[in-house]
DNA sequence: GCGCTTCCATGCATAAATGTATAGCTGTTG
DNA sequence: CAACAGCTATACATTTATGCATGGAAGCGC
């Protein structure tokens, strides 16, 4: 490894490995083929080891290429924030932040959140990563994040927003047809919707009640399309009750069947003096507050309000 | 914010930041001040913003610059993990290992177990990096923490090596001099060794028993002060049941003052293939399970063996 | 098999970044 | 107050990196 490796090989060598090839690299870099092909030449040459192996049809990551690659995205990912934070510098909330959030949460919740929030602050741009897992708040992949388990983190800043009501439901029009369950024994012969392949998630709810992929008589690792699935009166599956209620689905079992999570809306504590961040932030925490607590706890609990309907627990 | 931005500029721009001047900068990269000079011109161009106000004495760094600081200090340790990384490729145990741990763990008891280790692979090179701030693995700032709580992330691979017991100690010859408490309330009157500014790690003990500031009358921050007042025969003060046994001191009030630390390895998982951390990492977790567990809790326990002498609880 | 596209490698002219030398300013020291 | 050491900024020669044009090789579709 030679003295001082210019940071520029790193980018390059970055965009060879995502594009697959030179010309795929020069041209996302919008520099010129050669170019890369010496940049890659260099890099080899300062770590004195092969990177890739060439063809006429594009370069072949070698091992070593592959090892070296979540290096070079955390640069990518770092210079990436560093410029979203430069051209959010100043004060008023402008410039970009990016939230990321469950498929879930990213397509039924934050919409009308964000829209809202946009409407006040025109100047904000929103990025939306929605991805399940969540690893990526310190490496800065996003600003915010809303997760579903207290971080552990003692850099982040974390307000939790209440529990969110996981349970069964069903279109009325389906229970119509093929009947109410009122036990859990009922179950058996209707058309359970559920996961395909287990997630860490669902071993853990596993722990409240068995699950097991033979349960189900539909299967779908999305969540979104086990959602779509139950609106459809496809069948009962599980979904989070304020979207259930919203959307005029019926709760089967009530709370024999509920899984209480942990809602949380992150943030790394560097982005509180950010006014877009902070702005973004409590609109998330006042709106997830809201979309969580609100109908569901109370209707789910003793209080008054309207009830979730057919409620036969 | 420009369309690219050279990702050298940040690179200088980080340098001047921790230097405090071009020429500094330019001294530390090995390369010439009026490039550095350049560099940040072409960084502030590029964002559309000044970063430093210019003296003859120095380059002062603006507020943006020190909010864009952090991005770049990940950029940089990407860098250092990448070349580590890369100085490491091929088989067999060589490269660097970096390891984080706490001061007290870092200088009295990982030097004997790093010996050994380094011992059978003369190849390979450690860094050890002492710090209380444990927030680093996942930025790559070190490749193996030792750490006292049970790591949350799911990216890493943690190792749990046992507790490993804090409790009172002295010498013997303070003890003789001043006599041994036998009660809580004996504890008066002595010279008790302890903290000056609460840490996060003493907050969380005072729930076992409670600690204030002005229950010490001999005040240090730094764990291996305490620890070395201990030993000089200063008075009592806490210290890993561990050390104390193997440096001869006596243990006071046994259990009745015991804090049981939970003891970890922690390693990012991506380093699962690499031998050196492989290798250092089961070294780690070997010799601190020895240190660990085999005398103590058995000491502390009622197994046979060596019992801390003139236990007094 | 022929054209078409896409890829990498090479040679060469040009543009860009770098280093050297130097001037000017500031703060410190005797 | 003069000498000195440290810093930045500028001018200019030179090295270095880049882009462009081109050649050859491989895959794809007709």
């Amino acid at each position: 490894m030679e003295a001082h490796v210019a940071w520029e090989l790193y980018r390059s060598f970055l965009a060879v490995l995502t594009e697959g090839s030179l010309s795929g690299a020069a041209r996302s870099l919008d520099i010129a083929q050669p170019t890369v092909g010496r940049h890659v030449a260099a890099l080899e040459r300062a770590l004195r080891m092969p990177l890739f192996t060439r063809s006429q049809t594009g370069l072949l990551p070698l091992e070593s290429a592959l090892a070296l690659r979540p290096y070079a995205e955390a640069m990518s990912t770092a210079v990436a924030a560093l410029e979203r934070a430069a051209a959010s510098q100043g004060a008023g909330v402008r410039g970009v932040v990016r939230i990321t959030a469950s498929h879930v949460i990213g397509v039924e919740v934050l919409p009308p959140i964000l829209a809202r929030v946009r409407e006040r602050h025109p100047d904000l741009q929103i990025e939306l990563v929605l991805s399940n897992r969540m690893q990526d708040l310190l490496q800065r992949e996003a600003d915010i994040a809303v997760r579903m388990a207290r971080p552990a983190q003692q850099l982040l800043i974390a307000r939790r927003v209440g529990q969110v009501d996981v349970g069964l439901h069903a279109t009325a029009q389906y229970l119509e047809r093929h009947g109410t369950p009122a036990t859990t024994a009922d179950l058996h012969g209707h058309a359970l919707i559920g996961f395909d392949r287990p997630t860490a998630f669902i071993r853990a709810a596993s722990k409240s009640f068995p699950l097991r992929r033979e349960t189900f008589s539909i299967r779908a690792d999305s969540d979104l399309a086990q959602l779509a699935l139950i609106r459809s009166g496809a069948g009962i599956g599980a979904c989070q009750v304020p979207i259930g209620r919203r959307d005029g689905l019926v709760r089967v079992l009530g709370r024999q069947y509920s899984l209480l999570l942990d809602t949380w809306i992150v943030m790394h504590q560097d982005l509180r003096s950010s006014p877009r961040c902070r702005v973004t932030f409590d609109a998330l925490v006042d709106g997830l507050k809201r979309h969580v607590a609100a109908p569901v706890a109370r209707a789910q609990g003793l209080a008054p309000g309207k009830a979730v309907p057919k409620k036969s627990s």
